[in-house]
DNA sequence: TGAGTATGTGATCAATGTTAACATATAATG
DNA sequence: CATTATATGTTAACATTGATCACATACTCA
């Protein structure tokens, strides 16, 4: 059994050393968790399928958590750079009136949100749990970086006022009301609730959404 | 230490029966769940604390999911009955106009939302997770039982059509817009993002995130 | 070249979920 | 009442897992 495993590795990789095992591992478990769920993935597993020992992975991870938790870093930065993604790729262009653009700006960026969440089910869930945003030290949501889909919707929220859709009083702490419901739909259809639904309708509950929340702000004076 | 074990277990229990071990284990299991997380909840340990075998647990759960299973349904269940009450214990009273009625009820709703989301954090998310509304054979939304929190929200906004606050128009597939703003902030609130913020500060937010959907729906004709 | 550092291995430990064979109390039945 | 059946609890065991330690190997750089 032991001689078994040597020899298992020995095939699997000629190397003593891996080569970049801290990133290997990490997408290794990105895919598995996704695929079998967090409390599906295992270490020994994910190290048993990169040929390498258990014990190597506490090289660059302290303990499972910090993988999860860098798992959660890696889905954050790339949920903001599909939002930057789809409002590049879809033609919000210049063609239009600054209303027309920063509602489209904000529209297609709710979209991003919300594709990426059912997208990426777990690692969604993931990022707001006790190893992403719960966790004790995080501070993604804090600090303004330029990645954070929250700065983000910030930005769009404020060129909707600069465009004069929404006034200055619907400005002010309107991110909270917006992300509020951009999370809302996004966690609802993550979460199984609604299940049975086809993936349009639940798409037209989506616009619904955005509809009201933007029918709210606009009202406002 | 086998004999140890059988000593403490007689100590702390003079019954070969527990009594109803079935319910509880999964009291235990929820408070425990609650202070230690879902993860650092054990069935060893809860059935240790309890003097029993931990074999004993799996008379009554047939596995851990189980369990966890059977804490979402407690918590679905006492969610409905939070709302229930708070909405009973408020005055919202009969010496105002239908109007005000219908829009108090759905407010102080909402508030029973949140408040159970912020009072049990863990539980609140392990309900909406794999266990709970993803699980496979979950039917708590599908079948609409009086206890499903959905079907209050829908009967919140039935009377707000009725007093005529609302529109027909804005009344149809409302529920799932008004859902996730409620929904939402209170996964946000929940998942730490509002980490640093005053308690106060919270509520106000979603004092506002009421008023926008009540805004946008009531500006829809 | 050689010392120091980074990385990987093997062995091992305690804890956990789960099962199976066995034990005991309660309920049902004659 | 005696006996049998069923529900419930115990003991022992197994495989898996997270984690740690001493040790081995490769790379870095003076």
């Amino acid at each position: 059994m032991t001689l078994k495993t040597k020899l298992i590795s020995k095939v699997q990789r000629d190397n003593y050393h891996y080569g970049n095992l801290s990133d290997a591992i990490k997408e290794l478990a990105i895919k598995l968790v996704a695929e079998h769920g967090v409390d599906g993935f295992s270490i020994r597993q994910a190290a048993g399928m990169l040929g390498v020992a258990p014990s190597a992975v506490y090289r660059h991870y302290q303990d499972k958590s910090a993988l999860l938790k860098a798992i959660c870093e890696y889905g954050f930065s790339r949920l903001g750079q599909q939002w930057i993604d789809l409002i590049e790729s879809s033609a919000v262009g210049t063609d239009s009136s600054p209303q027309a653009i920063s509602l489209a700006k904000f529209s297609v960026g709710a979209d991003a949100y919300f594709k990426f969440a059912t997208e990426n089910p777990v690692l969604f869930q993931l990022m707001f749990g006790p190893y992403g945003t719960g966790s004790k030290d995080w501070a993604l949501f804090q600090v303004h970086s330029p990645e954070n889909p929250f700065t983000m919707l910030c930005r769009a929220l404020d060129e909707l006022q600069e465009a004069g859709v929404i006034s200055d009083t619907a400005r002010k702490n309107a991110e909270y009301v917006a992300f509020s419901m951009v999370h809302g739909i996004s966690c609802l259809a993550v979460s199984g609730v609604f299940k049975g639904l086809a993936r349009d309708q639940i798409w037209e509950h989506l616009a619904l959404v955005k509809a009201n929340l933007i029918n709210g702000l606009c009202s406002q004076k």
